[in-house]
DNA sequence: GTATTTTTGCAATAGTGTTGCAAGTTTAAA
DNA sequence: TTTAAACTTGCAACACTATTGCAAAAATAC
């Protein structure tokens, strides 16, 4: 609870129910919550657009960062200490499980660096990683 | 045309137009296209639903392969030579431009693989790169 | 405690993806 | 080449997902 409020006035953000339910999730859920997951969680205490718009929120403040999903929808992700509003570092390892479905940030192991074609310069490097996870083994 | 006509045929594919039209979009363009580019090309002559249904089935067969994105869209590509039936062998690494938007497979950058905790195993690896592409350096 | 700023919920709207079915096209077989 | 069977397409309807404007409510600052 203290550690929730921390994060909230460090990023300037007023204190509202929806923001600390919601970034609760978060810290209780060490793996990636989809916005469903989310809705579910919330759903009947907040609205739908007050769950969008909180997310963004915390997208646009560097406290969550969203996770490519090869199906249409958004992941998302505490982000780590070094992470800024307008910038994220996020550079690890997400895992996801084709037993359980869940993804988990993998916060130890770094994306490797690769070497691109001549003339690409690279920015950012995002990697996920299938297969099965060490509670479903 | 003549690669065209293989694929369809090398895979047990009725020939029709809209399969045709939509796999010499991805034969013609190097990168990726999403759903929007590919109804922006053939919008006019297909329905919405043709297109939803004609890149599923070449998801299915293995002809083209997609590539997650952080926003919530689908990326669709080409798979190589050695893709079959409902399995794909999709290892290269996906550049997308910060620049121009537009997203590149390189056939040539295999993902590295990454060491994972204990108990995790690997099935399949996905990487994206984002940054500055030859074409806008 | 009050004024200002910010956030929320509602309603409406826009966008995205799916399904059933009849009509049309392709394929295969006579 | 013609015909029957199999498959594909377009339409309409639907379901789900995401966004916007605005008034009411809550949080912050004074």
């Amino acid at each position: 609870m203290e550690q929730l409020l921390d994060i909230l006035k460090k990023n300037r953000l007023s204190i509202t129910d929806s923001r600390k339910q919601i970034l609760q999730l978060f810290l209780k859920n060490n793996g990636a919550l989809a916005h469903a997951d989310i809705e579910k969680n919330t759903g009947e205490i907040f609205d739908r657009v007050t769950v969008y718009r909180t997310l963004q929120t915390f997208v646009d403040k560097g406290i969550i960062h969203n996770i490519p999903t090869t199906d249409n929808s958004i992941l998302y992700a505490l982000c780590k200490e070094n992470c800024e509003e307008g910038h994220h570092h996020d550079n690890h390892v997400h895992f996801i499980c084709d037993s359980c479905h869940k993804t988990i940030c993998l916060d130890d192991v770094t994306v490797p660096a690769v070497k691109l074609p001549k003339g690409f310069t690279p920015n950012q490097a995002e990697m996920v990683v299938n297969g099965v996870c060490d509670d479903c083994k």
